[in-house]
DNA sequence: GTTTGACGATTACAGTTGTAATCGAACGTC
DNA sequence: GACGTTCGATTACAACTGTAATCGTCAAAC
């Protein structure tokens, strides 16, 4: 039998594994930013956490283990690099959160929002705007 | 001082607790329908996952000490009943996703839903409807 | 009344996550 | 060229998760 095209039988494709929070946080860093080493990182994310070089690094090196990242050589150190598109990821946890508490329907989501108040009215015009361009 | 009113410096309130994906298709099940027995709850569950009953009694040990759960004696054994409201737990993982990957606002959640083509044009039609109600 | 089930409670155990300390190699400095 | 500094890599370790097996006890059936 032919060799598989690398399309739908292969469990691991870039991005497959899970994103855990502390990891976001610096994927958010270097899609925002890249290439950076891992002191670049560590300074971007000084403000928001206390976290210890030690734990940054720990971070990235999960990330590469998990295909998220790219590591390019850079001297004596590395640079990274996000391989996957924060686009991509964010769709994905959307949508297991979609599935895990709407059923996979993303219209009773908007309708949580708006029960629970979370709209306020220039958001409400903001997303009439968006629907109304989706229609066009 | 007085004290606090039981309002926001509190961090033990009911449902602090994190529920995991597993203890969630628990609740799912006792939100659909409850008081149950574990037993219950397993029958409920036989279809959608296959887990032994040792396991969904884990679940529901982790889920009573998470305080997300009560338990009423029935004879020998318990009837669970959730103690949190789905909609509350639901407006928390939202709230925590959109914390995460939205900068806490909710109407980029909303246009990255629409960026990515989640929305038929019944939905659309949908939201809009809700949007109206809203306003009014 | 002893065996057999049915329950909850306790224990297990590997994988993930948060959070680091430490190790070993290379680099720059004196 | 020995010495501290700087990296990544390795190791650590507790909490949380997924997934159970086992234990102790009470009740039902003989």
């Amino acid at each position: 039998m032919p060799e598989s095209k690398l399309d739908d039988a292969e469990p691991d494709r870039i991005g497959a594994d899970r994103i855990s929070e502390a990891e976001h946080a610096v994927m958010e860093v270097l899609w925002g930013e890249a290439p950076l080493s891992a002191n670049s990182v560590a300074e971007r994310l000084r403000d928001s956490q206390s976290w210890s070089l030690a734990t940054i690094k720990t971070l990235l090196s999960r990330l590469l283990g998990k295909g998220a990242l790219a590591a390019v050589p850079d001297g004596r150190r590395f640079l990274y690099r996000p391989l996957i598109a924060r686009d991509d990821h964010v769709a994905g946890d959307v949508k297991r959160l979609v599935d895990r508490l709407f059923g996979g329907r993303f219209s009773p989501l908007v309708a949580h929002l708006a029960e629970r108040e979370a709209f306020s009215p220039a958001d409400i015009a903001e997303i009439e705007a968006l629907l109304k361009e989706l229609k066009s």
